[in-house]
DNA sequence: CAGTTACGCTACGACCCGTAGCGTAAGAGC
DNA sequence: GCTCTTACGCTACGGGTCGTAGCGTAACTG
């Protein structure tokens, strides 16, 4: 929750309510907590809403007046994991930078709530546009946002050119994105391997210096 | 259909029948093309199997007795889209090899069916190995190939150098076949822009030469 | 011909969905 | 205190999907 007080979940107007019983926010933590202990338990496919009504100890109708449906209310469950653990400790080289972000983003997806809840909102994302725009405020931006820090710092340590054009330069970042969280992501759900820190190692050496440098040997450091 | 003649469907045991009525191949055409179309139409959450049997003039029962849920079935109904249309035509160098597979993987993501399908069902696959080890076989296996494919022919061309110890060489092609795929989907699902030639061109640069090479500039030819 | 397997069809209980209706609880404004 | 307004819990409901069982029929084998 490092953001607005009350970012995630129910009220659709911008408006903050001046009368009547607010809202329970014990019962939004007591939602989203049973979410994410039902993710757990029985993955996205076996989650129904009534199931997580009862763990969190609220009436069914209470889950539909704060969120429209199933996607909604799992994106804004795990985008409380990506708040809290999601950062970039500057580690004194890009590279490094990489791998830790890297094993961070790792170590979220290789949650059980997570693993199988991403993939999930993402396809059906593909066919509900709001549903699209509340993953991209609610998880993406916040990941992007390191890749930017990153390229930042690179270019401070003289590591990375600066780009005069902004364009080009938004371009990068986000070919950049896609390639670290795209690579992550397939790593841990598709291939159903483990991002070790060797691994992470190897990708950000690919990332930094290309592929000969990483074919032609893992010992000798990359003169950029 | 490149590979066995009936790959795909049901017949569970190695054996062929011998006896009794033969299942008809035509049903089979017939459910995994309703099941597209039925993607298309309705994407991933609201495809149903009675819907489907409907659509392809069958029993619902007939496809419980080939398929053992949804998944399965869109999973054989994708996978052939992917046999038809992935080939690594040789463009001369490691630079274009990369960027047509990129351009052909992403014009099957682009497509309603599979882009809706994709992600769930490897979403599903997280909580079920049976279902995994279908999609592997069935699509990501033959995705990875092209990789192989593409490392050798940069061998011979003496763009990348060969490798001898044979555990880091399928480590390497592991990492580089993350890469791309990862990139590619996130790219189509996550940012949801489009994977054209500008963007083909700009990661595979990035990943040949790697990220000071792409931040320096974008018109500069590169030189492997 | 008999034997075996696939198919179409119907029907079924179980489950989940999303909503409506109602009485009650919790604050805001007077 | 009072009323107004909104949230909550609860019950109940029609509608839909699931996955299976049962049965008679179709297709192919030996």
């Amino acid at each position: 929750m490092t953001a607005a007080p009350s970012p995630a979940p129910g009220p659709r107007d911008g408006r903050t309510r001046r009368t009547g019983r607010p809202r329970s926010a014990e019962a939004d933590r007591a939602i989203l907590g049973a979410t994410r202990e039902a993710l757990v338990e029985l993955g996205w496919g076996k989650l129904t809403l009534g199931d997580v009504a009862a763990r969190a100890g609220v009436a069914k109708t209470t889950l539909y007046r704060r969120w429209a449906g199933k996607s909604e209310l799992v994106v804004d469950a795990v985008a409380a994991l990506f708040d809290e653990h999601l950062e970039l400790p500057d580690r004194g080289s890009l590279q490094a930078d990489i791998e830790g972000v890297v094993l961070q983003f790792a170590a979220l997806l290789e949650r059980p709530e997570t693993k199988t809840a991403l993939m999930a909102v993402v396809a059906e994302s593909t066919r509900d546009d709001a549903l699209r725009e509340r993953i991209r405020s609610a998880i993406v931006d916040r990941q992007k946002s390191l890749v930017l820090l990153g390229r930042t710092r690179a270019q401070l340590r003289g590591e990375l050119p600066h780009e005069d054009d902004p364009t080009t330069a938004a371009r990068t970042a986000d070919l950049i994105f896609d390639v670290i969280a795209g690579a992550v992501v397939h790593r841990t759900l598709v291939s159903a391997e483990p991002v070790d820190p060797e691994w992470a190692r190897g990708f950000a050496g690919l990332l930094v210096g290309g592929l000969a440098a990483v074919a032609t040997a893992g010992d000798q450091p990359p003169a950029a």
